[in-house]
DNA sequence: ATTACTACTCACCGAGTAA
DNA sequence: TTTACTCGGTGAGTAGTAA
């Protein structure tokens, strides 16, 4: 969850990305190309030598298909090669274009509430709409975190203005539940969860309220007064079609 | 042309553009976020003394702004910053969404025409396009570049294929001259000049004509037998409204 | 808790050169 | 002409640590 290592390959990437956009633009993206190490070296800035490792190094990564001939090889890149490069389109398409940031990053305080939590969270209606949207059945209680710092506050007002998976609000014979609004998160960098922002809160905006299927102060060791680092995703979709 | 130094910060780009475009995705791109050199660290695999150094190094490049405080700085990225991450984004557009690639190599060897060139170049009706479509001059004679490879001529048969800059024909009172494509060339990755392609050519689809404000035998130092690498720009327009 | 210095290691780049 | 090897210098990344 946007930190999963779907790339054992970060490095690779790091080193090759700006070789292997140099060959799309080169035209190898499409079609097989011409290029001599000298070319090449050329075009990248760097040695002969140098280019020259690259290509072996992208043909061992199955970037780039090669066929050598005696004056300059003929390339192309493979469709592994162009993932890596349409991947990195993707994540700055999202950045670029999408006025909703993919991640925010609060810190604050755990502390004690007084078990109302707890007892929203059990309500079968809620509870439900857990399951189905969010994908977990939440462990029975929620994390409290204080925020301390004014950036933190401003950041946590920001959430409002960004499209949340929405929980519907329900009536029982004594009285009515209001609508809550979910955000995907990550506690710790290590456990999943989500941000609950209960449109009639008792708290204000300086707290946040958070799910998980874990008991989070056991599985991060957690206590009140420990500090904690949560990260927001506002982008991540429900499961089931929400708007 | 497609080669021009915009970037004295090559090897800047390619060491930091994964770092920035990391700290985009934490939400630097629009706002100011709270990052920790050691959060930073966790996330683009790295140590922390690492990602001190690149905060750092971002900073004097002028990518980032920065305050420290001392629980994590307070970072942004900059106006800089940002172009560095449109940049690469559309130079990625441009080879994933557009079907014409942004250059074709051909490489071939110099030899003398029979002055045909020199005669189609220097009629007036051609020459005032070629000024006003083309932005030069042309030197009076043409280039002419035997193809020697297969693979050079199939990829000169799909020059047909691209948008060209159109130079209309026109009739004296002799004769009807055709309409002619150009496409904007760089030869021997050093002068600029046009691949010149008549509907009608005397020439077979292997070998191409380059016309240039330049004397290129002189310029380039090149006789009959001479090899040229000749980098075609199918992307690049005309100076005045063209389609 | 932070940031960022110094010192050290190792990987990378390029010169020379063989094939 | 090419490609790609070896090898030596340089610069990037980390551990330890001060502030």
């Amino acid at each position: 969850m946007g930190n999963i290592k779907i790339h054992g390959l970060r490095k690779e990437k790091r080193k090759f990305f700006f070789v292997l956009l140099r060959l799309a633009e080169m035209g190898a993206y499409q079609r097989s190309i011409k290029v001599s190490t000298f070319l090449l070296a050329e075009k990248i800035g760097l040695s002969q030598q140098t280019a020259s490792r690259y290509l072996l190094d992208l043909q061992r990564l199955g970037w780039i298909e090669r066929s050598i001939t005696r004056n300059g090889g003929l390339i192309r890149i493979t469709e592994a090669g162009r993932s890596v490069l349409r991947e990195v389109f993707s994540r700055l398409s999202v950045i670029l274009e999408s006025k909703i940031p993919s991640s925010l990053m609060f810190e604050g305080v755990v502390f004690s509430g007084l078990g109302e939590g707890s007892y929203y969270v059990t309500r079968e209606a809620y509870r439900r709409q857990f399951i189905e949207k969010l994908g977990f059945d939440p462990y029975p209680g929620t994390l409290n975190v204080k925020l301390l710092s004014e950036h933190d506050v401003k950041a946590r007002a920001e959430l409002d203005n960004y499209p949340a998976i929405e929980i519907e609000g329900f009536k029982d014979k004594d009285r009515t539940y209001g609508p809550v609004r979910c955000f995907r998160a990550l506690i710790n960098n290590e456990a999943e969860g989500a941000v609950v922002c209960a449109l009639r809160s008792h708290y204000n905006s300086s707290v946040i309220e958070i799910i998980s299927p874990f008991y989070l102060r056991g599985k991060l060791k957690l206590n009140d007064g420990s500090r904690v680092r949560v990260e927001v995703f506002p982008n991540i979709p429900s499961k089931k079609g929400e708007t």
